[in-house]
DNA sequence: ACTGAAATCGTTGCTGC
DNA sequence: GCAGCAACGATTTCAGT
C-alpha cells in the first residue's frame, strides 16, 4: 500500500492539459496548446514534470466489455472468519481475472469486491467456486448492477 | 442507455494488442507488432477495424488522485421513495462531480453509487447536502473504502 | 517557464503479394 | 489480411530568452 504523505501542487493550466487527456489520451498535444494558448513543447515539459511527480499513473486504452459477451456486472461484499487473513483472500481474489475492484471497507462487510462475468452463471461460477473456495470466506451478499448510468473520473 | 445485442468477433491477435494497450495506451505500435510477429501497419489495421466495430470507446490519463488530495473513497447505497424517480435521480447524481460511478442494482438499495471526496468532512457534505438533497432519496448507506487492492480491467 | 525550430518517432496510405 | 515503403503528423529535445 503506497502512502501518500504530500499533495502535488498544480496550477490552472496542468488542469487544463490532465482534464483533456483525462477524457481522451490521444488528444494531440499541440491541439491542447492552442487551447491555452501556449506552445506544445510548454505543454510537454508540465506532462513530464507531472509524469515525475507521480501524479500521471499511466494511460489505458478503454474497452466496452459488453462487446466481448461481459454483460454482468456485480458487487459482491465478502464476510471474512477473522480479520487476519485479509491480506491473504486479497491475494486469492487477485488470481481470480473476473474481480476487477477490490476494496477494504468500514461496515458489515471484510473485503467489497467488483466482478465483471459473461452472464449470470458465470457469475455464479466465480461466487461459488472462486470466491467462497477461499480460505476465510464465510458468507458472500451479491448486487447486480442492471445498468451503469455514469462511468466517470474525478473532475479536477 | 446502450443495448448491445451482438458480439463483436476478434482473434487471438486482436486480444493481444488490446491487452498491451490495456495496460498501457502509449505502448508503441512497433513494439507489440514485433512481439506478435506482423508489421505495425498491420497492427494498424487491426486497430482501426476495432475502433470502428465500437469494442475501443476511447483512452484516458489514469491519475492517482489521492496525490490532489482526494482521499476518501466510498460507496453510497441510495434508497429512494418510487422507483420511477430513478432517471430523474441519476441526472442529478451527474451534477455532483464527486460521484464517479453510478449503478441501478438489485437488492435493497435503487441507486448504488461511487463516490470520491478529498476527506471524511468533504464526504460527509456531499451525503447530507448534495446526496440527500435530491427528490425522492429517503435513505443511504454508506461505506468507506479504506483501502482499494485491486483496480484493473477485464483480462480478455 | 516559455518559445521556436530541428530531430526523432509514431501513424497512415498505397501498392503489390 | 499482411509486407514494405513513402508521406505525413505528432512528440521530444534543446539552445536561447
Amino acid at each position: 500500500m503506497k502512502i501518500i504523505d504530500q499533495n502535488v501542487v498544480i496550477d490552472g493550466i496542468d488542469k487544463t492539459i490532465l482534464n483533456f487527456l483525462m477524457e481522451d489520451a490521444k488528444r494531440p498535444i499541440l491541439e491542447i496548446a492552442k487551447n491555452i494558448g501556449i506552445t506544445g513543447a510548454a505543454v510537454h515539459q508540465r506532462l513530464r514534470k507531472l509524469e515525475k511527480s507521480g501524479l500521471i499513473e499511466g494511460s489505458r486504452l478503454i474497452i466496452d466489455p459488453r462487446l466481448l459477451g461481459y454483460k454482468t456486472m456485480a458487487f459482491v461484499g465478502v464476510y471474512l472468519d477473522k480479520a487476519v487473513s485479509n491480506p491473504l483472500a486479497v491475494n486469492k481474489l487477485k488470481e481470480i481475472p473476473e474481480v476487477i475492484e477490490c476494496h477494504y471497507t468500514t461496515g458489515n462487510w471484510s473485503i467489497f469486491v467488483k466482478v465483471l462475468c459473461k452472464d449470470n452463471e458465470h457469475l455464479m461460477k466465480v461466487l461459488n467456486k472462486n470466491i467462497q473456495g477461499i480460505e476465510g470466506v464465510s458468507r458472500t451478499e451479491t448486487f447486480i448492477s442492471l445498468n451503469q448510468q455514469i462511468n466517470r473520473q474525478i473532475k479536477i
